[in-house]
RNA sequence: GCCAGCUUAGCUCAAUUGGCAGAGCAGCUGAUUUGUAAUCAGCAGGUUCAGGGUUCGAGUCCCUGAGCUGGCUCCA
């Protein structure tokens, strides 16, 4: 298996180069950056003057299958610096140059030669070109030299390719799949939500369809949380200048700030965070380590400037309401606090379908506030909750906030992809800039500990991986429709609604099509919308007072009564769909 | 924000080298009364993203801007 992965990386990286040669040969003035293997592929970074399109792709790749059907070997050359350097500097490589200079002293320098191709590299490689079984280039963005904004561009082209063709071929179909099921495409065509021009960019509508599964989503969030003890709470959108001063967000927040506003002479702020307003509810009177922990949840709008280029969908927007909460506890509750947390994370996480979770915890960084102790007493809570709920994780050394330790979640969704959902993390900053505190049992004033959660991350974001794992044929639980009468002609009309009205009272969401259709069409319509139930109503059904019930998964089920067919949607709702096969 | 590409009817897409803006689906109207993934016919639908320019003539070429897409950076 770890073999595999090598041969894989290194077949991907010999391709990287066998790309940049076939750039090379293909084109002048080339400026060569790296090309290492991805996850799911590799890339080339490189400058020149030719503005690279995918229409050039076909040229690219037809020179990279000549380069493989030369069979070059891959050759290893070992430099010392200085004639690395000379080299680099006959070849006009900029790039390259100050890639060595990065090479820690001592470390060997090595170039890797293919044909007239030559590239200071780290290496491994295949022995020859010829080795290449299958590849294909994806695309062409831009991306700045060493990742840094004040770098020059780079045109970087994308590739992948797999040891066996097959691969391939699997791969690019799963990239088909994803395609079907991108929120953005499903979101139009379910009628889910939208976005407007004329509104602004990354301001997101939630049409009927859209708003009922949220709604659906938000009722039982509450009612778990509450059952969790958490208490919810609604805070204002904007608050004043010097409220965000002490939390401290004017200065090292505010390039994600909108503009202030004048209100009667005073600076106003879109929120871009809920939790100074949490605070001044905590700080409404004396608090008693009796009162500790403290779970306090709401489903608040927050507005975050975001750059332009980062919008996309419903994952990166500009307007979004977050599943905050904030927990004030005692150093003693903490652990135990955080196990909680993540048994809590885990259940919703179930509930949704989504069971394969994975985690990251971040520790602490370079430059941070509150003493170590703290953070290390923090930092291993968050790795005994992991730990004692079974939860993989890797770490991240130093990815913390400045403020505290934190763990994200990851899930995969249902073709395997992984979603950062989950953030969980300790604050060590704003309990000592509010100067927030708690009476303990000896009488003394204390600092609480604040932990930071959302759960779903954002209502907008989790909605649009949520379609995308589902493929927008949502668990009967979540149906914005849960089922569609289908009457055979205007004769059953009368009946459909009846028993249209049946389910609605038996607190299901039905509609009637009365169209002047043919029931294929009718049926057609229901499949093309997701509708996880049909009932189909002709003559027969209605002296029998039945109901043809038709599954979107399995087909047609057969005739039955309305009171079996209610225990049965009921079963399934209540269930959520998960012991049923998934969808 | 930066690099590249895209933007034509509600949706998906056509429109020779610059020469009369079109189709399917959806919508509306009518006919049809239908049994498990599309009944037929007719009608209507457009500032070709916005603004400017070149040209006898611009959907098509040039400039500016917006939005979107793929990335970089960032992150819920």
């Amino acid at each position: 298996m770890s073999d595999n992965q090598t041969d894989l990386e290194r077949m991907r990286h010999s391709t990287a180069h066998v790309m940049a040669a076939a750039v090379c040969r293909l084109y002048d003035d080339v400026q060569l950056d790296i090309g290492p293997a991805t996850e799911n592929g590799f890339y080339y970074d490189f400058d020149l003057p030719h503005r690279l399109t995918p229409e050039d792709f076909p040229r690219i790749e037809e020179e990279m299958n000549r380069i493989i059907s030369e069979k070059i070997p891959f050759e290893r050359l070992e430099f010392t610096r200085a004639e690395a350097e000379a080299k680099l500097r006959e070849m006009g490589q900029t790039f390259k140059l100050e890639r060595l200079a990065e090479i820690p002293e001592g470390e060997t320098i090595t170039f890797y030669r293919c044909g007239e191709f030559m590239d200071l590299c780290r290496g491994p490689h295949l022995e020859h070109t010829g080795q290449i079984k299958s590849f294909t280039l994806l695309s062409v963005a831009g991306s700045y030299f060493h990742g840094l904004e004040t770098n020059p561009m780079l045109q970087r082209l994308y590739a992948t390719g797999f040891l066996h063709p097959k691969e391939l071929r699997q791969y690019l179909a799963q990239l088909e799949e994803a395609k079907k099921r991108d929120h953005r495409k499903l979101g139009r065509e379910l009628d889910l939500f939208s976005m407007h021009e004329e509104v602004g960019a990354g301001l997101i509508h939630w049409h009927p369809r859209g708003a009922r599964v949220r709604s659906i989503i938000e009722d039982f969030w509450r009612q778990e949380h509450y059952r969790a003890g958490y208490e919810l709470l609604y805070t204002p959108h904007i608050g004043q200048a010097n409220l965000w001063e002490t939390s401290g967000h004017l200065g090292f927040y505010n390039e994600s700030m909108y503009a202030p506003m004048d209100i009667d002479g005073k600076e106003y702020y879109l929120k871009p965070m809920n939790c100074p307003f949490h605070i001044q509810i905590y700080k409404t009177h004396k608090r008693s380590y009796r009162e500790l922990p403290i779970k306090w949840a709401e489903l608040g709008t927050v507005y975050r400037y975001e750059k332009a280029g980062v919008l996309h969908g419903l994952l990166r927007v500009r307007g979004f309401t977050q599943d905050d909460a904030h927990i004030y506890c005692t150093p003693e509750q903490m652990e135990a606090e955080f196990k909680k947390i993540m048994k809590f994370a885990i259940t919703i996480w179930k509930a949704f379908g989504f069971s394969n979770i994975t985690a990251y915890l971040a520790t602490r960084p370079e430059k941070a506030v509150g003493e170590v102790e703290r953070w290390e007493q923090a930092t291993n809570a968050l790795r005994d909750a992991l730990e004692s709920e079974g939860v993989p994780y890797e770490v991240d050394p130093g990815g913390g906030a400045f403020y505290g330790p934190k763990i994200d979640l990851k899930v995969k969704d249902a073709i395997g992809r992984e979603w950062q959902v989950s953030t969980f993390q300790f604050d060590f900053n704003l309990p000592d800039r509010f100067d927030m505190t708690y009476i303990g049992e000896d009488g003394q004033a204390h600092r609480p500990y604040m932990i930071h959660r959302a759960l779903l991350g954002s209502i907008e974001r989790f909605f649009g991986i949520l379609v995308e794992h589902y493929a927008g044929a949502f668990p009967l639980w979540l149906a914005p429709e849960q089922a569609r009468v289908l009457p055979l002609t205007e004769k059953q009309m009368a009946y459909a609604e009846t028993v249209a009205e049946a389910l609605r009272a038996a607190g299901f969401r039905v509609t009637v099509d009365q169209r002047q259709e043919k029931v294929g069409a009718k049926i057609r319509q229901a499949q093309l919308d997701k509708i996880p139930y049909m009932l189909v109503l002709g003559p027969r059904e209605e002296e029998q007072g039945q109901a043809a019930l038709r599954s979107r998964t399995a087909g047609d089920l057969g005739a039955f009564g309305l009171p079996d067919i209610i225990e049965r949607l009921s079963r399934e709702v209540d269930s959520k769909g998960l012991d049923a096969e998934n969808n």
